[in-house]
DNA sequence: GAGGCGTGGTG
DNA sequence: TCACCAAGCCT
């Protein structure tokens, strides 16, 4: 695998000062970005994990207002947690939030840790969301690859159409490298905005991308992707689907739900126990002895 | 490391 | 229409 060269200096100094000058223009006025305090920071940063900004919005404001500190959140049921998460998808990140919440109150005294070690060590954070809520929360210069970050990094460096399927020390190395001296917390933020507004996968908007002469993929003639086919996730009658449909009469009723409930909200009873046998083994469901199930307690 | 895990907007 | 895609994490 032959490395592209390096970003000669000066293509440097012109990419940082020209995406960040962008984004001091035109970045989107988000209320994570509005002097948000940590743990607003990191809500935001559970419910933007493979969901879009649109939909994080309205279930984000409920959440902070409703759960203002961790120790808000901690006090309340697991299972409130994932009701008031509605229909973001991947309801266990309502529960590793809860547990994140839990884990900031006993270990950190309530407050949001800042380190990387700390952060990475709560449930349901991994490399993207610690190097997140380091950067956006406290000022913190890390490297923060993201989908968007690693595509535009992609593109503009590398000059291919898509990043690897996974996330590579290669990427890592380059995210290290191209991180500026100051700012870095703006240029992670900056990044990731071209990548979600301009730089998008499907029909990225060159015209409008303020680092188009220094982009090597646009320089090489955009070659398509030169990879390994990407599978696309199967939905339909899929144990997934499944657990959706069981999960929403759950977060719909005021309370436990009879077992006659779910059954009529899957056909299959083969499938259907095995996806509510994985709900309960995840902790999103409480099997009760009446014979009655509801959110965890 | 590959696969499982929700949901809805979009080209 | 219907795959594809979206600020990943965990096992």
């Amino acid at each position: 695998m032959t490395r592209p060269a390096p970003l000669p200096v000066a293509d440097l100094a012109q990419l940082h000062d020209k995406l960040l000058d962008w984004f001091a223009r035109t970045a989107r006025d988000l209320p994570w970005r509005r002097n948000a305090s940590p743990w607003a920071v990191m809500v935001s940063e559970f419910m933007l994990q493979q969901t879009p900004v649109s939909r994080v919005l309205p279930v984000y404001k409920a959440w902070v207002q409703r759960w203002p500190t961790p120790a808000a959140l901690a006090a309340e049921s697991p299972g409130e947690a994932v009701r008031a998460w509605g229909r973001l998808g991947y309801p266990r990140r309502a529960l590793r939030l809860h547990a994140a919440a839990t884990a900031i109150v006993d270990r950190h005294g309530g407050e949001v840790p800042s380190s990387l070690e700390d952060l990475l060590a709560l449930p349901g954070v991994g490399a993207y969301t610690a190097a997140a809520v380091s950067s956006f929360a406290f000022g913190g210069r890390e490297a923060v690859l993201d989908t968007n970050v690693r595509r535009v990094f992609a593109r503009v460096v590398r000059g291919e159409q898509f990043p690897p399927d996974s996330v590579t020390s290669a990427e890592r190395d380059l995210a290290s490298g191209l991180l500026p001296v100051r700012d870095a917390h703006r240029w992670a933020a900056a990044t990731m905005e071209l990548g979600a507004l301009i730089c998008t996968a499907r029909s990225p908007r060159c015209d409008a991308c303020p680092v188009a002469d220094l982009c090597r993929w646009r320089a090489a003639g955009y070659p398509a992707y030169d990879g390994p086919v990407r599978r696309g996730q199967a939905w339909h009658g899929t144990d997934r689907q499944c657990r959706g449909r069981l999960m929403a009469v759950l977060r719909e009723a005021p309370g436990p739900v009879p077992k006659s409930a779910l059954d009529a909200a899957w056909a299959d009873a083969v499938q259907r126990e095995r996806a509510l046998d994985g709900l309960v083994a995840d902790g999103l469901v409480d099997p009760l002895p009446d014979d009655t199930y509801s959110l965890p307690r």
